[in-house]
DNA sequence: CTGGATGCCTGGGAGC
DNA sequence: TGCTCCCAGGCATCCA
């Protein structure tokens, strides 16, 4: 369930290596590790994944983690489902870590991800790394109004299947495409070109806010999601709607529903969302 | 072109 | 207690 605010979490945790030397790389599964062409296979070069590089800066668009080296070379990291970066002498110890990167300093920072939905990419460079972040839409922190109705105004699709494209808006799954719809007063199943103005604006306006909130409480930990050190985030008790089918509405008192919308589970208050 | 369906993968919980 | 089944979902890929 790593989302936007999840890997925000990750990379602040993560800003004490920047400038470390980076002594050595060891890679557990080889197949977890792919090329900017997406390959598994070939010859792994441990300079690609940074060693014996210093990592000069760590970006983040929408799910997706870059970790720049000063050599130039990008690593790029994504959590998928249940993904964790770690750092600290003792992150790499865990069951399913599938790369381990030992700083010059002695620390630790390990990618671990059970289920392998994740992944990490060796890019060339940084025309590589804007390349594939072309591909996505603005960063969901920033969303605004008018590259919504740009890149959705004329679909059919529902709404909630929408905010998961990642090329209409970067870093929204789950759990806050459900929080922002609530926080918008928006219905999951509206068709996208059924929304009026005013309600592209407050869509906007909630995708911004409900994820500035998540990011500043830590991002939500459902189950494998942790940060940098270990520690869990606390965002998901400011959950309205994500996983509370048959409880409460915290606005209405009625009931939230429960159904299966584009393959997704979606909670939604119908009283409160039109 | 759009948009829906499927498969990948593991751990945890429900149910028997 | 122990087994099986199902579910969670980001994203690539395939299909209508």
């Amino acid at each position: 369930m790593p989302e936007l605010p999840e890997v925000e979490s990750v990379r602040r945790g993560l800003r004490p290596l920047i400038g470390v030397p980076v002594a050595s790389v060891r890679v557990a599964r080889r197949d977890v590790v792919r090329d900017d062409a997406g390959r598994r296979r070939g010859r792994l070069d441990p300079g690609a994944l940074l060693a014996g590089a210093r990592v000069a800066s760590i970006e983040r668009r929408g799910k997706q983690l870059a970790l720049i080296g000063d050599t130039g070379r990008v690593v790029l990291i994504h959590l998928g489902m249940s993904g964790q970066v770690l750092l600290g002498p003792e992150a790499g110890r865990g069951e399913h870590t599938h790369v381990v990167w030992t700083l010059g300093d002695g620390a630790k920072v390990a990618f671990r991800d059970p289920r392998r939905f994740g992944g990490v990419w060796t890019l060339p460079g940084r025309a590589a790394l804007d390349a594939r972040w072309r591909c996505l839409g603005p960063d969901g922190l920033r969303v605004r109004a008018e590259s919504l109705v740009e890149a959705l105004g004329r679909s059919r699709r529902a709404v909630k299947a929408a905010l998961l494209d990642q090329r209409a808006v970067a870093g929204v799954g789950n759990i806050y495409a459900d929080e922002s719809l609530f926080e918008a007063g928006i219905a999951p199943s509206r068709p996208c070109d059924a929304l009026d103005a005013p309600e592209w604006d407050r869509l906007a306006g909630a995708i911004r806010r409900v994820l500035a909130r998540a990011v500043r409480d830590g991002g939500s930990t459902l189950r494998d999601y942790r940060r940098p050190d270990g520690s869990a985030g606390g965002a998901a008790s400011g959950h309205k709607v994500y996983a509370r089918a048959g409880k409460a509405c915290s606005r209405c008192g009625g009931p939230i529903a429960g159904a299966v919308l584009a393959q997704r589970s979606t909670c939604w208050c119908p009283r409160c969302q039109h």
